[in-house]
DNA sequence: AGAGGTTACGGGCAGCGTAAGGATC
DNA sequence: GATCCTTACGCTGCCCGTAACCTCT
């Protein structure tokens, strides 16, 4: 008598194409998967995978159960998230993170995850976008909340927040009257997010202006130390206002009013469209509803 | 996570209402489907069943969950039915068989069920139409070859055979020129079967006329009993030529030709349409498949 | 040699059956 | 008191993780 576990089991090593990665998403171990699967078919009596040393793909009979098992799993989500009452969603959730979010609303996210969903555990691993995605596509994560769609079949993406990039500046920085005209900031180093971000890609095609002095772009993979470098009047940077509201609030840095717009930072949360019921979907509306919250509660301080 | 196996738990104790009964029909004890229950509810954090001392109900969310479970177990079933192997389908299936099938091809069948289902066990009870239609309803039985269908909601009928009443009568008994009118017929005992079967019923119909003189209808529930009771004369007995081909053969028999006819005995496979994978629907259809090749046999044999 | 899958073994835990304990009619 | 469900307890058996082994590239 198949059960739900082996079915997400079969899915997984059907999906991602071998016994190793199917541990890896279902966080356990090859030999388990092993067994697992050597019982289901043991118990239904028919071979459901190719193999010859490798693993090589499904057989027919594997291909049709694939589909049975598919939308078995879909039901049982779908059933779980009808039924299932908060608290009772458990599970591990693998959640990237892009550092900007850890630096305005990530702390409260983790704060309402805990309240409303105890059992479930996260694991948080803050990287910039295109690593996140990448980890996405890999199925080292189950959620992230990054820069951008993920543009692939099965990811699904939700608008999360977004923020306007900012240049700012220290103390010591005298750009001259505002607003600043482009040949003048160039003077400065722009420090911004890493050379794979978007932010950077763009930042660099607004620069690089024939008519323009080259520009020196220094980069950090942490907002903390970006942040460092401008107070400490190294150049001018690049950065949503919203990740550093103490330091404004403290007149430490300041906004500099330019010619130039840069688009917003537009950030999505990303999860993988499975058919399984991994708690991530729940989290992903959850932190969409907290980031909305976010917005709503900017806008009120900005229009006192 | 709930499990395939307490989805059928709970299908069973909401469609029976009650502990016990859902036990009985899962092969299991009483408190293990109440820990299981317990379990599940735990699990969702969600109160499925209404109890005060007694189960009265579900609540709105068992509602929701029968729902889901049902469709759940439908699909599974279906899924086994796909894929399985027919050596790997198991259980123990309760079958129940009017006494003429004993005597025609259950033999047959049953040697039959263990070579293509090895392992599944059949729990035989031999009985008349009407109790074990009664039995099929109080889910005391999971399959049954019975005389008619069994006219309710969920209950599957599959045609299996249907045998012509012949009177018989033993050599030492005198009916004078055939065919027999029913005046001279009525002056012996008529042996049939038991007083609430349908032959019975259909026979005193037919010879409660006012014309006729009071009929003596004898009957037992074992055919082997009234083969016996006509063998020694006592009179003329009503009963499938089909269950005493040997007796025929012999000569120790004879088939009466009559001016009246009766309704052919028609059996059904009668099975509960149930959403869990009960082997018993195979079961069903091997019947029917089965009792067709005897039909051909027969039809082989009367037409050489 | 390294990656991927299978087999072997020991420990933990879930689920079952037996048996005893309420609660309600 | 009868019926039905719950709780307690000891046991079995399954499933997992560690680790060693096999087999191809």
């Amino acid at each position: 008598m198949p059960d739900i576990r082996d079915l997400e089991v079969f899915y997984w090593v059907a999906r991602l194409g071998g016994f190793r990665r199917a541990a890896e998403r279902l966080h356990t171990t090859q030999p388990a998967i092993s067994l697992r699967i050597a019982g289901l078919e043991e118990r239904l009596g028919v071979r459901l995978l190719e193999r010859g040393a490798r693993l090589t793909g499904l057989t027919p009979k594997g291909r049709e159960f694939l589909d049975y098992a598919e939308r078995l799993l879909r039901l049982h989500a779908e059933m779980l998230d009808a039924i299932a009452t908060p608290e009772s969603l458990s599970g591990i959730v693998r959640l990237g993170v892009a550092e900007t979010i850890v630096h305005t609303w990530l702390a409260r996210f983790i704060e309402r995850v805990h309240a409303t969903h105890p059992a479930i555990t996260l694991e948080i691993e803050v990287d910039v976008s295109p690593h996140l995605s990448e980890a996405l596509l890999a199925s080292r994560l189950d959620l992230a909340f990054l820069l951008g769609p993920v543009s692939e079949p099965h990811m699904l993406n939700l608008p999360l927040c977004s923020y306007p990039l900012s240049f700012v500046a220290g103390p010591g920085l005298d750009l001259g009257p505002e607003p600043v005209p482009l040949h003048r900031l160039v003077r400065w180093p722009v420090i911004t997010y890493p050379k794979t971000t978007l932010p950077y890609i763009q930042l660099r095609q607004m620069l690089m202006q024939p008519a323009l002095a080259p520009p020196r772009i220094y980069s950090s993979s942490s907002l903390s130390t970006i942040v460092r470098m401008t107070l400490d009047g190294i150049g001018v940077s690049v950065i949503p206002a919203a990740v550093i509201g103490a330091e404004l609030a403290r007149g430490e840095l300041r906004l500099v009013r330019t010619e130039v717009g840069l688009p917003d930072l537009a950030f999505t949360a990303t999860t993988p469209l499975t058919p399984d019921s991994s708690p991530a979907q729940r989290l992903a509306r959850l932190a969409c509803a907290l980031a909305a919250e976010e917005d709503d509660k900017q806008s009120l301080l900005l229009s006192i």
